[in-house]
DNA sequence: GCTTGACCCTCACGCAGCGGGAGGCGGCAA
DNA sequence: TTGCCGCCTCCCGCTGCGTGAGGGTCAAGC
């Protein structure tokens, strides 16, 4: 029923020097002491540590926290469905940026150009002032990295011609299968999908079917990559895509 | 090809002065200056940069970050490599939370009181040590918990006895609708799930199909709400789990 | 009753990562 | 040449603690 700071400590995960802190600044003050002058925290004390913990761990400053936690209206249900938000919120801006990141990996797999903007997309929200302002040079540099092979980074030149190669044979092969007229989630299409996937996971990193599934939608939906496939044989990129997924939903 | 500090923190999204910073510490000094003392940066510093904003976003501090950058084995698609990595451990453990705060919410919900640990798990990993040390009264103050009707918040105790009546009454159809022999994919089985997550949304908080489930295989996982479903019927948190599966697939 | 080791207390300084302002020069459009 | 915005260099301040120093306390075992 009374801790001290120590268990308390232990128990919330936290220092015992951030409580002592918490009590310095009234944000968190236990509800008694000992006669020594030891702080005794109730559990009422420790399901307030609780929320506080929450709020920290979602990033809010320590003042406001105080706020919150003394607004009348803020019961404990409260508190919990706003933190559920914000969590489901980050989770969400999380993902862009796994998505951000997918893409940039594939870019350099497939030799695109970002534009700059692209490159720090990664960060969320976007200020169109900048946009607007930077739109000029927005396909300047661009071809003279398109052409750049050492852009895949320590891969020797001999790698990236290796790799290159596996992957237009690749492409033929896929495009010859999809001249023999099998559909797209055929088991021969299938194969080929998953030694896309394979192919992905060699050179450049661990591809799930998760992933490879999150690639194939990207390759529809940005023209860019739409593109890189419409070249080898019109109709492809919806073919891997529905080959992909198919692959993966065989596999799962 | 050259660009001045607010050109820079414009596309970054961070401030001149944060720029300022890392120039001061060496992190990121701009690759040439005007015969005026003005900042240049070249588009190897914004790539950088770039680098540098992802890895501060995962919270690394920038010493390490300077670390990593400095490395000679670190090509490009290493760090890409990497952060994927980091974030998708940072959404799985954000998950994590969010699984957290959903087991709170039904335990407030059904009036099931959490140890202490429970409360402070939404944070990661458990010291096994305070866990020993605190599992004496692991199940001291629960009882007193359990019966107060308080504890979910601003509800007035005839709001807490309307859901009570509304919960029992749904309690008892289902347990009908279960004695009939109806499977609990039938329509009617589906009908009460559905009302079953309605009034959740109605009373705590906005349940979407998906955190249904996911409550769903709670009932399932977790001994207490196993228990508080068996005691209606037996078998029914079972036949709720598939009921509320079944409904979901049906409405997506 | 006494020691011992773990635990507690209160200062108090330090540090990262910038924010923000002062005071002043540079660049360029009208 | 005037005005205005942007850039420069100090430099002080803030948050959220970490990390001692220096010293009391408590329970256990002897």
């Amino acid at each position: 029923m009374a801790y001290t700071v120590g268990q308390v400590a232990r128990a919330a995960r936290v220092t015992v020097r951030t409580l002592h802190h918490y009590d310095e600044i009234g944000l968190l003050s236990p509800s008694g002491r000992t006669p020594a002058g030891y702080r005794r925290y109730s559990d009422a004390d420790l399901e307030r540590l609780q929320v506080i913990r929450a709020y920290r761990e979602l990033g809010f400053p320590l003042e406001e926290i105080a706020k919150i936690l003394d607004d009348p209206a803020g019961d404990p249900v409260t508190h919990l469905r706003r933190q559920h938000e914000l969590l489901t919120g980050r989770i969400g801006k999380l993902q862009e940026m796994v998505a951000a990141i997918e893409l940039a990996m594939e870019a350099r797999r497939m030799n695109i150009g970002l534009t700059p903007e692209e490159r720090f997309e990664v960060f969320g929200d976007f200020d169109p002032d900048a946009h607007a302002e930077e739109a000029e040079r927005r396909w300047g540099g661009t071809d003279a990295y398109r052409q750049s092979a050492e852009r895949v980074g320590r891969y020797s030149k001999e790698d990236w011609r290796r790799h290159k190669a596996q992957n237009e044979d690749w492409g033929r092969r896929l495009a010859e299968l999809m001249a023999s007229g099998a559909p797209a989630d055929s088991p021969e299409a299938m194969a080929l999908a998953e030694e896309h996937r394979q192919l992905i996971s060699r050179w450049f990193y661990d591809c799930s079917y998760e992933m490879h599934t999150g690639l194939a939608d990207m390759y529809l939906a940005d023209p860019r990559f739409t593109a890189y496939y419409e070249k080898i044989r019109p109709g492809m990129a919806a073919y891997l895509n529905e080959a992909i997924h198919a692959n993966a939903i065989n596999r799962a």
